[in-house]
DNA sequence: GAAAAATGTGTAACCGGTTACACATACTAT
DNA sequence: ATAGTATGTGTAACCGGTTACACATTTTTC
């Protein structure tokens, strides 16, 4: 493989004024640069990267935590991460943590000596500390880190009531609330708009935990649903979980929508390859993950953030899980 | 941060030492080992993994090429690469090409540029070619690229045939196939299974494209429904169209698994996720991309291969979309 | 007791880029 | 005419590791 001192020398020019062409900075005549064009073509260069990097102690790769990448929420967001990265010549390494804090040190470490770039991280140790002392950019998706960390976010509150809202004109009246794990931001900004939906309406509710995932779903809506035969709606704070229900509701032969009405909370691509389609309060993932990768971006290549903390507004999709007007 | 010169200097050896140290090549005598020890904990040294690829010309990056992560057939396998790409010191590099030769290209340049180890590879695309003067190692995952190029797939001729039949044992007379995209190497080798499970069985079949999309899946399926009244199989090659076919024939009203019956192929969560289970031929995804990601070191790692071409066994697992053998 | 092998260590070149700085020339302004 | 600025270029140090090779000392072998 040609080397920069290579082209320099088929060029006839110093290895400075091919990094200077190379990289469009400072002065190069219109004679160097057909004449490095030609050699570069010629030995067919392709600059070293690694080099580079050592040389400029940056890489062109951001590093993407994520919980678990078979949970079905993830892949949505990485695919808008990876679009962004490409677009602008980075490219994404992916991390499972397991929430657990361990391992996603280990990433962070491991990723630093290897001059990442920056992290998008969606998941919700505490290592807020680790990031904060980190001297790289991150950017919180889906969930809070630290006030001093950029974060895009959907609008959950607001979702959460939205939904609750629907499920409560839609007739319910017992209402089980499926909240996700406990200290992770989205899961509690969704009780709380839930709860607040639920004030005063004489609503008779249930909040229960419910990790995000569809066998402990199923099985703790089984049982609720058991215990509870009034029950007719599930609000679930995330569509894995409103799966899970659903699951648990045919495995019971109880109908949805007409005995049980259940909402998600997502809108991943799951949601409506369901029978009947889940009724859920859509995030726009996509766009959750260019943004935050916008801004990773913007923050690695040391221009000042547009904005420090993005909400991207929920849309409620209708589908079979509740009952439309017309019925 | 530390570089090998100050533990070098710390610890009052020469770099050459330490380095040796840090590698576990050539003599290091006690003393010395104890006096760099000390000097990098005290120094809190990191070895630079950038400087280190750069004399090496290796990095510990492994590129995992797939058509689209949010197909949640490939979150499965990138887990099981990426559990085992970090027991062995590796991170991998997430590349979704889209099925589209000219952006895998893109990545194949990029991250040799980038010195990457070698790549595992899920698409199907005509750059057959290019892999092979690739002078890295590279694995095929879930299909086979050519020859000379390591694979693990399924036993897919196998399962296709054990799916096919046990359609038939329950009943199926007029089955159809849902056959993946042409020239895509499993796809063919599970219609070929399906053929010949059918032949001379007095089948009334019909064998038809449909891509790995559940949206075009399910109007695939819908149109085929609604055509041919009799049909009351169908073998589809993925549980992405096998969940497309559920839906439409919910759609429709047609009762599954009473009046049609449906198989899928692949074995993804999602098919559990549905109601009814989606029964399919699951392959042992998590195994497949292990075994690959083994391979791949190996071959990174200059061990000659334990094997060229891996066949992991298939399993039939018979949920609600078939009728059970009690009714 | 001499030769051979094993053990231990340091110097300096190398991997392939970037860039500070010195220097040269051409153009512009006064 | 002269200083000042813009344009253009090359040398050499630097990023932080690895490693060939030379050399020294100790141990083993016969």
């Amino acid at each position: 493989m040609a080397n920069i001192r290579d082209v320099a020398k088929s060029s006839g020019v110093s290895v400075a004024t091919v990094s200077r062409f190379l990289n469009n900075k400072g002065y190069v005549s219109q004679e160097a640069k057909a004449a490095i064009e030609l050699a570069i073509r010629d030995l067919n260069y392709k600059p070293n990267l690694v080099a580079r990097s050592l040389s400029t102690k940056q890489t062109k790769f951001i590093g993407l935590i994520v919980p678990d990448i078979v949970n079905p929420f993830f892949p949505e967001l990485a695919r808008a991460v990876e679009d962004v990265a490409l677009q602008y010549g980075y490219t994404v390494v992916l991390c499972n943590s397991d929430e657990d804090a361990e391992k996603e040190m280990h990433y962070i470490e491991t990723l630093q000596q290897k001059y990442v770039a920056g992290f998008i991280v969606t998941t919700n140790e505490s290592n807020t500390a680790q990031y904060q002392k980190l001297d790289l950019p991150v950017v919180a998706l889906d969930r809070k880190i630290h006030a001093s960390i950029p974060t895009v976010t959907s609008n959950n509150h607001e979702g959460a009531h939205m939904g609750t809202s629907y499920l409560i004109e839609q007739g319910c009246r017992h209402i089980v609330c499926l909240r996700g794990p406990r200290g992770v931001e989205p899961a509690e900004d969704r009780v709380a708009g839930f709860l607040e939906a639920v004030k005063g309406k004489g609503i008779n509710t249930l909040v229960v935990d419910c990790p995000f995932q569809f066998d402990r779903s199923e099985a703790i809506a089984k049982r609720l649903l058991l215990e509870n035969p009034s029950i007719d709606g599930v609000f679930a704070s995330s569509d894995i979980s409103a799966a899970g229900a659903l699951k648990a509701a045919h495995g019971l032969g109880i109908h949805v929508p007409e005995k049980l009405q259940i909402i998600g909370f997502d809108g991943i691509g799951l949601s409506s390859m369901l029978t009947p389609g889940l009724t859920t309060v859509a995030q726009d993932l996509y766009k959750m993950g260019t943004i935050a990768t916008r801004l990773l971006i913007q923050s690695i290549e040391g221009q000042s953030l547009s904005e420090k903390e993005v909400r991207v507004p929920v849309q409620l999709m209708i589908r079979g899980t509740t009952r439309s007007e017309e019925r």
